[in-house]
DNA sequence: AGGATAATGCAACAATATTGCAAATGAAAA
DNA sequence: TTTTCATTTGCAATATTGTTGCATTATCCT
């Protein structure tokens, strides 16, 4: 495991760092769940702030986790898959957000839905949200 | 339109004032487009800060605005069909967010996609967000 | 091990949003 | 119309989320 984690940061063209490890330990037994800023700072406490925040932003760029858009205040992402580079991301996936915890979640199924737009307007992709009640809420 | 206006405010339990007034007219004006704080704020510039984010909380409240989640920093709203109300919304329509321009529409098409969730999980509605470029961005 | 370069930690600042409370206002009752 | 009073407003204070500048520290390549 630490072999993945230290691997995976080298892939994507970062150096070994104690944050950006530990970052990426706590998504990876996060188990597809997307993970905010404020939630990172309470698994890790003795992170620094702004450290985490340019951490996060950081892997976002080199295609280690996205940003998922639930509609909670804080940005949230997950992690991607190996599929995603600096140059391009593949995160077509839905994403699933539970309204009673606010636990958001990347799912497998992909979103195909064709909609109609205006006249004039270019479609480059779709973001799908599911909305409901996880299991552990009912 | 003065009479749409006041009757609207009416409808939904509301008392009328300048402020309330001037926002709907706003949001009429805004033609299916999605407005947040910051965009508000320059078009209404007597318009109080604190008074205008409690406006907008109650309209959403009430059923006379929606907020749609594309993303950006702040949030968006954008104007309810007639159908919503205090108990229930009814905004299920997809949204178009260009990526240029970052303005953000309302589409009549409804999000139907049936997505495959985990076992012991609830889906109460989806929310389709269309990423592109608009009409006037090419 | 040395040195170039990247990352960190801290301070300052910016943007978005909420809460408390006294004063002003809208609309129903008198 | 005037009175009444709950609602709404405006202002101050505060909270939350996020960015930028810069000196110091750490990583990694040779
Ligand atoms: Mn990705
Ligand atoms: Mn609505
Ligand atoms: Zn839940
Ligand atoms: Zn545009």
């Amino acid at each position: 495991m630490e072999h993945r984690i230290s691997d995976l940061l080298k892939k994507h063209g970062l150096r070994s760092t104690t944050m950006r490890e530990e970052v990426l330990r706590t998504f990876f037994a996060a188990n597809k769940r997307a993970l905010d800023h404020p939630e990172l700072e309470r698994r890790l406490p003795h992170a620094d702030r702004i450290t985490l925040y340019r951490t996060l932003k950081t892997f976002a760029e080199k295609g280690l986790i996205h940003e998922v858009v639930d509609g909670g205040l804080a940005t949230k992402y997950a992690l991607c898959p190996d599929s995603c580079t600096e140059h391009q991301h593949h995160d077509e996936h839905a994403h699933f957000h539970c309204q009673d915890c606010g636990k958001t979640i990347c799912l497998e199924a992909t979103a195909t839905a064709t909609v109609q737009v205006p006249t004039g307007f270019r479609v480059k992709q779709t973001h799908l949200v599911v909305e409901g009640s996880c299991d552990e809420c009912f």
